[in-house]
DNA sequence: GGGCACATGTAACGGGTTACATGATTAA
DNA sequence: TTAATCATGTAACCCGTTACATGTGCCC
């Protein structure tokens, strides 16, 4: 139920709308966990039900009436729980490595286009992501508490790109 | 749809029934793509109505019976070409993460002993792996075709470990 | 006039998880 | 005698994905 507990921690930051979830869904967060705002919309109505969250309807004239979402006690307790309770490590799960085990049923050519494609997705990733710690965390020492674990995240990221990027390149060297 | 794929990639190697398979995504094919017995058995049903595989019901006498299946001309045909569609590289999802993003909202303690957890657990795997690698691949250049692209998802996993690992470091070290 | 940003939803479907169910053989 | 291995399945539920639905204001 991480979906739950991301849009807690996303929330305690700021009170937020679903919409406003969404976005942050399809960006920062979005690094580590993914979803959509059909999926939000629905977990948000769940976690007003359960009182972790309260709503209040703000009526704007230009725009459509929103509804900002809020952590009660109780959201930021479970959030608490959530974090204490040890879990397992995100298996890998991918595509691509599927494709590699079934790969000498199709053509070398083919799965080394792929690899390639894989690489330069990779190098885009790491370079978007670079260009974040560039920005807004120079130097990791004087960051805020909050700062830091947002930079830990980011940092992972990174070196998630790199360790990806890496091994396409060799891949695509053993199959050349 | 990769888990249909799966399933066809491991029987192409030999015909297998449900039960086998589900020992295979429990070890090898699990580095990369996991799957449980009652999946598997869904989706074989499935691949046998569409004529992707047939299976033939072997009779034996000191056990249950059981059902090998094999991969079809129209199987290997699908295989072939679904490794040649274009995929986009797996998203990040992990609940670490999630946790790490909203870690201000814990104790400095608890986070850094889920830390300390994960990063024990992927120094394990990795070992584990690295043993497969001395065991089965000790020399890349003279691997059969069919052996290089296993020794590729498991260069991957080795190398995604040892990110991980890298990562659990730099993080523990930020927070202490 | 077209398209994007804002804003929230319903409905249907498919894949993944967990629990339940059965029943023989073999090794500790 | 207890547990593990072999072997296949049903059922219910939750989560994720995709399509559909609506409607205003603003900028080009």
């Amino acid at each position: 139920m991480a979906l739950a507990h991301a849009i807690l921690a996303s929330l305690i930051d700021r009170p937020c709308s679903g919409y406003d979830l969404a976005k942050e869904f399809d960006g920062s967060v979005g690094f580590f966990w993914q979803a959509t705002h059909q999926q939000i919309y629905r977990e948000l109505s769940k976690l007003e039900a359960q009182g972790w969250v309260i709503s209040k309807t703000i009526s704007q004239s230009k725009r459509p009436d929103k509804k900002l979402y809020q952590v009660t006690e109780l959201g930021k307790q479970q959030l608490k729980e959530w974090i204490a309770q040890p879990c397992e490590p995100a298996p890998i799960k991918d595509d691509l490595l599927v494709k590699i085990f079934g790969g000498y049923a199709a053509s070398r050519e083919v799965i080394l286009e792929e690899l390639e494609r894989h690489r330069q997705a990779h190098l885009e990733r790491l370079s978007t992501y670079k260009a974040l710690e560039q920005k807004y965390f120079q130097k990791p020492q004087e960051l805020s508490e909050q700062a830091k674990f947002q930079f830990l995240t980011l940092l992972n990221g990174i070196s998630y790109e790199t360790h990806w990027l890496a091994w396409c390149q060799q891949a695509i060297k053993l199959l050349s």
